[in-house]
DNA sequence: TGAAAAGTGAAACTTTTTTACATATAATTA
DNA sequence: TAATTATATGTAAAAAAGTTTCACTTTTCA
């Protein structure tokens, strides 16, 4: 037969009855404060309840458990699950926060977009960008602003494949850059709000010359996303934030990671030598040259 | 202050890498089975791991228990909470997968090491990094690499804040500036190995000048993490990937985005009416200007 | 009411954990 | 490179924690 084991408080309440007068006061005792409990020692307990430790001892082995240290383990069990139970959802960020909460928050909001990017990502649009970027002459990354960090993140991991990649920081050369791609390139527009005005810009200037282009952005109505050959929507969680743009950057970048995983994983034997070699190049730089 | 304890876990990873090999070995089983571990006595630990009981006496006390009771104690509390939100573990990329998985893997792995890290986090440290930020003349970030883009997306972050920042990718310049340093600035050095060369150099012409620094790296027993006034350490999901760097940026990221809204909650009044003018601006340029 | 049963604590005893000490090994410095 | 210092680790003794025995008390019930 299968029994299902009782916590160590239903324990307690279940025989509480067939108790010695003793026995009940170190019941009490536990009931009241499992997690106090849970830390005395043997002895400490003893004397709280008024009581010798051989009758601690005998009291735990009435209730089933092989000794003492078991008992008290059990105890702090029910203390965790119910702090987790009374955990609450996040909330918006507060001026009273403690630091410890705010890194909570922020974390948890990060993982939440995370969540969020990953089950809004269909397989048909990934794999429709990672062919578009096999397949490219060149692979070219356009973002400015914010969202220029993403586009620099993508070039230092698409650098080490045998794609041949661009990015520049500067708006002008981004643009002039845009003028020189083909049908036969392939470019990576990241803009959160996708409607920024100098990256539209440059998203016209790609539409003229027939580039695909792979959007990355939060707003699937926005300019970028109509244009946009392959749009990959990079969610925030719904937490409202102070800087909102500021927590899609690693929705961004986790998109970024899964197109390069993809295209090394894809185009494995033509990539994984060079990957190799950078990699080699990367470990020769720490410590001592 | 309260202080916000951080899991067993998060300890054991922390400090992972400023142990001693036989204390790794301690270390790498309660890491592996938590609950094995939450169960055994002292002298069983160590026949386990191969060691004496002293050994893991001692290890129990570097960690920050007062005792080796407390230490399983904490264990269990991790064997429940683990157990709650259900196992989801990843194995590597394979070159069979989908891309549907790929993405699963490449987020979830994210996903786990933003936990990770956060759980590493200990409020103490982050404190001291945000005094130190808020009271510091300039802020300067340092990072080289993979890591330039972490650093570059600190400084995007803080120059919408009253604190005066810097950054330049160019390792020259960022070790002129190093020099240019006094002890009543601050330095946020980030450096996935903690031991790369040049960074080391710049840290050196840090410690040199008495610049506070901030350091973000993976590794608590490299370099970097040795010389910081703070460390915070950026974990990554164990999941050996082909590329291993590269997943610590997420964490990276998510600890700047942290510190940055410590900031600014921390000293509201001062930065809050920059932010909004800035934040202004960031508006201003979207859409047909 | 009085024998058996149950409850209890003191103390002996066992096990577990911590600490002190000695030795080996690695790191540092002169 | 040798000397010195710091670090790491195990052995063993001390201390603490936990269990069991036993004598004594109280309760139960025929």
């Amino acid at each position: 037969m299968v029994v299902i084991a009782r916590s160590a408080l239903g324990k307690l309440r279940g025989k509480y009855d067939s108790l010695s007068t003793t026995e009940k006061r170190i019941a009490q005792l536990a009931l009241n404060s499992p997690s106090t409990v849970s830390e005395m020692t043997i002895r400490e307990l003893a004397s709280a309840a008024g009581a010798s430790t051989a009758s601690i001892s005998r009291f735990v082995k009435r209730l089933g458990y092989a000794n003492y240290r078991e008992f008290t383990m059990e105890l702090a069990h029910v203390v965790v699950v119910d702090a987790q139970e009374g955990a609450k959802l996040f909330k918006e960020l507060g001026e009273g926060d403690s630091l410890g909460v705010i890194a909570n928050k922020v974390f948890h909001s990060s993982m939440a977009s995370l969540e969020a990017t990953n089950d809004a990502l269909s397989e048909n649009d990934i794999a429709r960008a990672v062919l578009k970027l096999i397949n490219a002459g060149t692979v070219n990354f356009f973002g400015l602003g914010g969202s220029s960090i993403a586009a620099l993140d993508g070039y230092h991991k698409f650098v080490r494949t045998s794609l041949n990649v661009a990015y520049h920081p500067d708006y002008d050369i981004q643009l002039m850059q845009a003028a020189k791609l083909t049908a036969d390139d392939c470019a990576v527009v990241i803009s959160h709000s996708g409607k920024n005005y100098e990256t539209i810009q440059i998203v016209k200037e790609l539409k003229a010359n027939h580039v695909p282009i792979i959007g990355i952005t939060s707003y699937s109505g926005s300019p970028l996303a109509r244009a946009a050959t392959v749009t990959l929507l990079s969610l925030t969680d719904e937490i409202k934030y102070r800087s909102e743009g500021m927590y899609s950057l690693i929705s961004q970048i986790a998109i970024l990671d899964s197109l390069f995983m993809m295209t090394v994983l894809r185009s494995s034997s033509r990539t994984q030598p060079v990957l190799m070699h950078v990699r080699d190049v990367i470990e020769r730089t720490r410590e001592e040259p």
